[in-house]
DNA sequence: AATGTCGTCAACCGCCAAGTA
DNA sequence: ATACTTGGCGGTTGACGACAT
């Protein structure tokens, strides 16, 4: 059976949005909320396809969202960002408020691709393989990497965080307290547990107590994504930075 | 002034995972 | 358990403006 289309496209509006319409979809959106998108364009009044709308909104009505350019902090924080995530761009744009996976991806691909270079891009290809197969890291680079350090993988837990770097007593201190602090300081109460492997234990009761749920434990993965840049409110750029300057050491594999 | 080339970015496409009936 | 729907994602395209020839 075939892909069943999103919109039968016929008779629809395609290419650059027209200010009218673009007041069309907000005065929608602010009157009814978002989400149905595939019901928005008729009840809207708009002849696009309900994933245009949804496109529109997210990238550009949205009132959050930032305009104008991007500044040398958010440029390097994309950079580094890139490096541990590769092109998750979403996960990225998570991290930059105000800032679009679109925009993010079109900035990489214009401007910092071509800064950083080829070989770079291509460091970044292997990255990307290595972490998509990121359970099949092969066994000697595992060990290499494996020295002191666990990451606690979790289910799809929302608003935890645990990252276990390998740092002294004092950096895991000054890393946690920091963390904590800027996120308590937006009052969103999530869990970000900062830790080496011998605080797995105590993080995972914490994380277990607050999320009403089992964690599933894989050992020996040094680096999860998933688990690093989770479903979890974002820190301000002050604390995600402070916190990357403490483990890009051990975040660089190579 | 006309034409070609390049860079940027909004929009589209197709796939996938999660949710729902 | 299954089929179907929906929203979200990353890759790609194409329109358009800026600049070069």
């Amino acid at each position: 059976m075939g892909r069943r289309p999103c919109c039968s496209k016929e008779g629809l509006n395609r290419g650059a949005w027209t200010a009218i319409e673009d007041k069309i979809l907000v005065s929608y959106i602010k009157t009814h909320g978002e989400g149905k998108w595939r019901d928005v364009p008729q009840r809207a009044g708009l002849k696009r396809c309900g994933k245009s709308c949804r496109l529109r909104w997210l990238n550009y009505l949205r009132p959050d969202i930032k305009r104008g350019n991007i500044s040398h902090e958010e440029e390097e924080l994309i950079i580094r960002l890139h490096k541990l995530l590769g092109n998750r761009w979403s996960l990225i744009a998570g991290r930059l408020p105000g800032r679009t996976d679109n925009e993010i991806k079109n900035y990489w691909n214009t401007t910092l691709g071509k800064k950083i270079g080829p070989g770079s891009m291509q460091e970044d290809q292997t990255e990307n393989q290595t972490r998509q197969g990121l359970v099949a890291l092969d066994q000697n680079s595992t060990q290499q990497r494996n020295t002191d350090s666990t990451v606690v993988r979790t289910k799809a837990i929302r608003c935890t965080k645990m990252v276990f770097p390998r740092v002294s007593c004092a950096q895991l201190n000054e890393i946690d307290n920091q963390v904590h602090e800027s996120d308590y300081k937006q009052g969103n109460g999530d869990l970000v547990a900062v830790g080496s492997d011998h605080d797995s234990e105590e993080i995972r009761g914490c994380v277990e107590a607050n999320s009403n749920s089992e964690l599933s434990f894989d050992e020996q993965i040094l680096f999860d994504q998933e688990v690093l840049m989770g479903d979890w409110m974002p820190l301000d750029l002050k604390a995600l930075t402070s916190l990357l300057d403490f483990g890009e050491d051990w975040f660089n594999w190579t």
